[in-house]
DNA sequence: TTCTTGAATCGACATTTGTCTATTATTCAT
DNA sequence: ATGAATAATAGACAAATGTCGATTCAAGAA
């Protein structure tokens, strides 16, 4: 879009990468305020809105900050509702001290997490739960099952890769899946049951299962 | 938005409820042709630019229809997205006559199924793989879950609805994690990895595995 | 302190979006 | 074949989006 002739000098002339402020990581504290406020800025209108009626401005002026500084961490609204999404839930995953290390009872708490984090979302409805998050959590949850398949003595015959992925979806799909239901039971009761639907996937290499031909 | 008076004109006492063309279901050739011609533009550009480069007006022209027609149908370029994903995995899984019901060796076709998915539908390079696709999607997998669950026995202690749709997540987590790695195995062997390493779940009930207290 | 870097602001802009109000053309049932 | 219902079109609109160049301001290093 806005093909005005761009007559755009492919980075032709060897030109010096620009490098904005979008550096991932940063140190920066006028990076890291700016987002936090736009992060906080956009938790706060969840509240009060649906999502789709929120406009960038809204979420300028709330944090008190020009528009076009959004564009300078933020490429559109949804990469800042994945950043938010992800930050939060990390937080609540650092808040708990969580880590597979533990390896037993770790399954379940991996679970509570996640449901938890469906529960504390709300505040606004239940609209979050049905906007693709996975991108922000089941990365999340993901990396604890990679450091727990490294504690572990040895994977067997299956990728452990494969496997975390694998459990990651299978706890984000279920939590998700609850949440939505109207009438959930406790939390606690439902990380237990997804523990339970899941353990059998962490076996796998023990048992070593077999495929058809 | 967009709130300038609305200024209801005469006519207006008892309007009939507008009641749009969006009726889900419909048989209307108009209807199935427009809905048809909308996916199969967006099909076609996406061989060409990213999503995000697509606008709904380059849309309707590749269509040949008009602009206004096309949120007639959808609210936006994503809901066709979701659409047009949804319809084509259910061609898939049609065109392959794909069911629970032979039971056996249908876990490794379901996955097969996932991963082909993704496979074909490149043209586009790897773009789609990462966007949100799962809700169009797994609720088809979940869908062939349920069905066989209801063709089984009787499932033990747990809740077939819950296996469905961990299993569909699953799968759908481990296919699509498949596409994006380069060098990729074939898709074969990667069903046959996904089927073994997701077998396990389908046959808790069976099993009966216990968690802690 | 001063200097340099680059983040934040401001104003402006071409485009795109979503929504309206007619009006025309198709479909389907009678 | 006729008419009622409704999908598709056309044009117009306010609002929102994404991008720019120029300027101001704050952080970190000398």
């Amino acid at each position: 879009m806005h093909l005005l002739e761009k007559e755009v000098n492919l980075k032709s002339a060897m030109v010096q990468d620009p490098k904005p402020c979008v550096s991932e990581e940063s140190t920066d504290p006028r990076i890291l305020r700016s987002r936090r406020m736009l992060m906080d800025s956009l938790a706060k209108l969840l509240t009060q809105k649906e999502f789709n009626d929120i406009s960038i401005q809204e979420i300028a002026d709330q944090a008190t900050l020009n528009r076009a500084t959004f564009y300078l961490h933020y490429p559109d609204k949804n990469a800042l509702l994945q950043a938010m999404t992800a930050t939060r839930f990390r937080e609540l995953i650092a808040r708990r001290g969580l880590s597979f290390s533990d390896c037993d009872g770790a399954l379940h708490a991996i679970a509570l997490g996640v449901c938890d984090y469906f529960a504390e979302t709300t505040g606004c409805p239940t609209q979050l739960a049905k906007m693709s998050l996975e991108g922000s959590i089941i990365p999340v949850v993901e990396n604890m099952f990679r450091e727990g398949a490294a504690n572990h003595p040895v994977t067997p015959g299956t990728d452990p890769e494969l496997l975390a992925t694998t459990a990651a979806w299978a706890i984000y799909g279920a939590a998700r899946q609850w949440y939505q239901t109207s009438n959930r039971i406790p939390a606690e009761e439902m990380a237990s049951k997804i523990a339970a639907i899941v353990k059998p996937l962490l076996l796998t290499g023990a048992t070593s299962v077999r495929h058809e031909p």
